[in-house]
DNA sequence: CAAGTGCCTTTATC
DNA sequence: AGATAAAGGCACT
């Protein structure tokens, strides 16, 4: 009686913790959250509110202090990469004028140590998608295929497990806004279900390995591979390369990539595989082993300097047109 | 407001 | 090998 009393108690008490971050290895919680890495994230005022793994919770950032409710300093610590040496990164990246210009905009901004398989599927999910789509799609996955849990009066869903999304109809899949990837989904989804095989495990693997095995599954080519290597599974060398990447590349690496190769993609909106494998070797080899993060800063630059304001306004919290238009799901 | 373009690409086919 | 087309629908102009 006693034990339930208070067990009800614990689960009502909101758990704050502050955690103060070191002056000299910067973390840009904005920047960090709606650069388009993650898919689960939306900004309420000052809070951010989103789930990782089956752990719901809310988090702001005060000048050098990080505030979270309902989460484990460790799970913080871990999932933001607090412990990525970002002075040393940007050491090793700071490899022209124009990394540098994007260091100094964005310098916090940290690749997010994300679940391998929700990485997967999200990124299959994103191919030939826009951030706010791909939000949708995962969110209406979860809430149809995951578990829900409730933190006060807000709902939750945990990203569904192979087994769930294996069960499903293409169908169902194609109704939470994939379209033709739903096909892609199911079967990655089965093959997973079906060897058993643990994601996790390709983080003891090479680079090179690693996305070897990434691309035998459905839907997944150099890009979705990258994707995954770079945001869950440690590979801070991957250098996924989408259009804002060739367009970046393109305007001020002109001189760093074959002339050929630059003139046959400088004004189309797609690229073959050959030309992925060019602009994918120019980047890992110019900025090194942290080339991913060169990446990620090069890739919010492109998008926030390029795009109209509102739109970068819109996906910093578009979580309420979101669940009206879900309603009709 | 309708129509058109673009989207963190992959696969199938030739 | 290398080029080309198709894909399903949402977001934005």
């Amino acid at each position: 009686m006693n034990e339930l009393a208070s067990f009800d108690n614990v689960e009502e008490t909101v758990v704050l913790t502050r955690i103060r971050l070191d002056d000299a290895c910067p973390l840009d919680l904005d920047s960090t959250l709606c650069c388009g890495q993650a898919f689960r994230w939306t900004k309420h005022r000052e809070w951010w509110q989103g789930i990782v793994g089956d752990h719901p919770f809310r988090i702001h950032q005060i000048h050098n202090a990080l505030e979270f409710e309902n989460a484990d300093e460790q799970l913080v610590r871990s999932y933001f990469r607090l412990e990525d040496n970002l002075p040393e990164i940007f050491r090793q990246i700071d490899k022209d004028p124009h990394i540098r210009k994007t260091i100094h905009r964005f310098s916090g901004l940290r690749i997010l140590r994300q679940d391998p398989w929700e990485c997967l599927v999200s990124y299959i999910c994103a191919t030939y998608k826009n951030v706010p789509a791909i939000k949708l799609m995962i969110y209406s996955l979860s809430a149809k295929f995951g578990n829900k849990i409730r933190l006060g009066n807000k709902e939750f869903y945990t990203f569904p497990s192979p087994a769930a999304l294996a069960h499903a109809s293409t169908k169902e899949l194609a109704n939470c806004g994939l379209g033709y990837r739903a096909r892609y989904v199911l079967e990655t989804a089965t093959e997973i279900c079906r060897s058993g095989f643990e994601l996790e495990s390709l983080k003891k693997l090479s680079y090179g390995k690693a996305k070897e095995v990434l691309l035998g599954f459905s839907g997944v080519g150099p890009k979705v591979a990258d994707c995954t290597l770079l945001f869950s599974l440690e590979k801070l060398e991957a250098f996924p390369v989408d259009i804002w990447i060739k367009r970046a590349i393109t305007k001020y690496y002109a001189n760093n990539i074959p002339e050929k190769t630059r003139l046959r993609i400088s004004n189309t909106t797609s690229f073959s595989s050959a030309d992925y494998k060019q602009l994918n070797q120019f980047g890992r080899e110019h900025f090194g082993k942290y080339a991913g993060y060169a990446q990620e800063y090069l890739y919010h630059y492109e998008r926030t300097t390029t795009q109209p304001q509102s739109l970068h306004e819109h996906f910093l919290s578009n979580s309420e047109d979101n669940r009206k238009r879900l309603n009709q799901i």
